[in-house]
DNA sequence: CTACATACCTAAGATTCTTAAGTATTTCAC
DNA sequence: GTGAAATACTTAAGAATCTTAGGTATGTAG
């Protein structure tokens, strides 16, 4: 049905949105962007926290749980291996699309 | 190492490829591919065997073996139902690419 | 004659995702 | 006020897709 809508770019996802925002909670990712890309792309919670928590494993992320009331919000943020990842996973992004454009775009043999 | 390169795109790979070519084997598709992207893409055996041959068992190729001298090849080609699929595939990844666009580019808030 | 290219194949394991479940709080409509 | 939906986190089982690593065999070029 979701036609492989993620495509091993969740992580890129994530990264590029906390280095726009400084810090942000799990849910308000996936509203994120939902409301981005116009409800086209949802974030399942099942690969969003895992890979959150991998990410903060791996110390691209660094975390800050922080009490709203009666319940609590895990605050996530870009550590400095986590802007160097950052520029490693948008270059490889960059480099998909523009193959994927050569192989995909119409036989041009003008 | 290899940085994601592929991302669930085989497939949509080797039905385009099939598009434009009317009928291709193995080998060549993967030596096609490196020739397209300049050796940046490179498709191992491993992965497009396998998928040749689910595509086939769907019925989205079908498959042609032929002799040349002492060896063989296996050449495949869209089916109708193929054709089919190949639109919908292209759909699917200018609606990816589309959505990494909008996510990955810099915060444009003018 | 031997190494590399051509040409096919499969299996084990890793990674990444979906699906599906669970807990708990808050808000909003009736 | 109560029941449903939204908010907010979690985990585990299984599917899908890939890499890695092997295997067989023929053709070609040094």
């Amino acid at each position: 049905m979701n036609s492989k809508l993620l495509r091993g770019s969740l992580e890129t996802i994530v990264i590029k949105l906390l280095s726009d925002n400084a810090e942000m909670y799990g849910y308000e990712i996936t509203q994120k962007v939902k409301e981005i890309t116009s409800g086209e792309l949802k974030l399942t919670e099942g690969a969003l926290y895992p890979t959150l928590h991998k990410l903060e494993g791996k110390g691209i992320l660094s975390v800050e749980t922080k009490s709203i009331g009666n319940r609590y919000r895990k605050y996530y943020s870009l550590t400095k291996a986590g802007k160097k990842e950052l520029k490693q996973q948008m270059s490889d992004m960059e480099s998909y699309i523009a193959n994927m454009i050569l192989l995909l775009q119409p036989k041009l043999d003008l």
